[in-house]
DNA sequence: ACCTGAACACCGTTCAAGT
DNA sequence: ACCTGAACACCGTTCAAGT
C-alpha cells in the first residue's frame, strides 16, 4: 500500500499554503493572514509552515511574486488578442493592470504592502520589474510609430505607472467608491484615467 | 499642595498617545505601533488608551485625521506664498501633497492604510474630503481662466489624485529609489509627475 | 471620570524530539 | 527530510475593582 508519496507528507505543501493564503486574505482580509491559521487550514502544525517560508514576510513575498507574475501573463494574453496597434497596447497595459488590481485586490495589496519588509526578495524584484518593463517597452514603440509624444520613455513610464497604481489604490481601499462623489462605473473610470494621461491638462 | 491637575490624572493623555503613535510608527514601522507599547511609552495601563479610543482602529483614524488637517493646512501656505496663477496653484496642490506623503510616510500609509478599516469614522472622511476639494477646486479655477482644457473637473481631479497617490505610495514604499533604475532626485521626480499629467502623452 | 490588574484567546518564532 | 508539541514573549480586548 506504499505510494510514492505517503499520507504522512503532504505532497505539496508550499503549493497549499500560497493558495491558501491568498484564500484567507480575500475571505477575511490582510489582517486574518495568519501563519497559524494558514497551517489550520492545511490541515498540519502551526510550525510546519516554517519549513517552507524562513517567516511570515517570505510567504507574503512569495504571495505577492506570484502576483506580478499573474499580472504580466494576463497583459500578454490581452495583447494577443488585438491587432499590432502600439496606442492600444499601451492602453491595454494600463487597463490590464488596474483589472487585475480589482479583482484581486487581496493580492494587489500585498504586492505593495506597507513598509515594504520583502522587497530585498530578489524573485519578487525581478517579477515586478518585468512587469515594468513591459509598460516601459509599450511607450518606447508608441514613439517610434509617433503616437506618442517625444519624450525620456522613463520617465513617462514612471507617470504612467503612477496614475494607475495610484487609481488602483485608491480605488480597492474604497476612496472612491464610498465617496459617492463618482458617478460612473468601473469600466469608464478605467478609460477616464488612461484619457486623462493621454490627453493631459494642457488646453 | 493639590492642583487642579493632579499626578494621578494625567491631564491629556489623548494628545500624548495620539503624537506617540507616530513617534513609534516612524522609529519602528507600522508593525510596531502597538497599543500596549503606545501605552507603555506614555507612562500608563495598557488598558488606559480604551478611555479615549474604542478600539485600535479608531487610534488610527485620529492619526489619519490629523493628517489631512495638516496636508490642507500646508497647501493652503504655500497658495498664500505665491502669486495668484490658477495653475502655479494646481501645481504646488500636486507638489504639496507629494511632499508631505514623503515627508509623513509612517503617518500617510495610515492615512490610505490597508483595508481601510476606519473609513466610516465620519471625521476622517470629512478631512480627506476637504482635501480632495481644495484640488477640484483649482481644477476649476484653472479652467475658468483657460490654463487648462474643458473637461468633467472631477474627472480630471481624479486622475490628478491618482497621479499623485501613485508617485506617493510607490517612493515611500521605495518601489521607485531602489529600482535604481531612475537617476533623477525627488524633487525632479515630483516634477516631472505633474509636468507628464499637465502635458499628456499624446503628440 | 479616569485608571489598574488579572484574565482570555490569540499571535510569530524557536527548539528538542519524533517518524 | 519533514513534521510535531511545548514553550516563550508577545498581542487586542474585556471586566471587575480601585481612587
Amino acid at each position: 500500500m506504499k505510494k510514492t508519496s505517503t499520507p504522512y507528507h503532504h505532497g505539496n505543501l508550499r503549493k497549499a499554503l500560497l493558495e491558501i493564503a491568498v484564500e484567507l486574505i480575500r475571505e477575511k482580509g490582510a489582517d486574518a493572514l495568519t501563519i497559524r491559521e494558514v497551517a489550520r487550514r492545511a490541515g498540519v502544525s502551526h510550525t510546519a509552515p516554517y519549513r517552507h517560508f524562513k517567516d511570515k514576510a517570505s510567504l507574503l513575498a512569495a504571495v505577492a511574486c506570484e502576483g506580478f507574475e499573474m499580472m504580466v501573463k494576463e497583459t500578454k494574453e490581452r495583447f494577443s488578442e488585438i491587432a499590432h496597434d502600439t496606442l492600444a497596447r499601451l492602453r491595454v497595459c494600463g487597463i490590464a493592470y488596474m483589472e487585475f488590481a480589482i479583482h484581486n485586490p487581496a493580492r494587489y495589496r500585498i504586492m505593495f504592502g506597507s513598509g515594504r519588509p520583502h522587497i530585498k526578495n530578489s524573485a519578487l524584484r525581478k517579477a515586478s520589474e518585468a512587469s515594468f518593463g513591459l509598460l516601459l517597452e509599450c511607450i518606447k514603440e508608441c514613439q517610434k510609430e509617433g503616437t506618442a509624444r517625444p519624450g525620456e520613455p522613463m520617465e513617462m513610464a514612471l507617470a504612467a505607472w503612477s496614475i494607475v497604481h495610484g487609481f488602483s489604490m485608491l480605488f480597492i481601499d474604497n476612496q472612491i467608491r464610498e465617496n459617492s462623489l463618482f458617478a460612473a462605473d468601473r469600466k469608464s473610470m478605467m478609460d477616464m484615467v488612461v484619457n486623462n494621461l493621454y490627453t493631459g491638462f494642457r488646453i
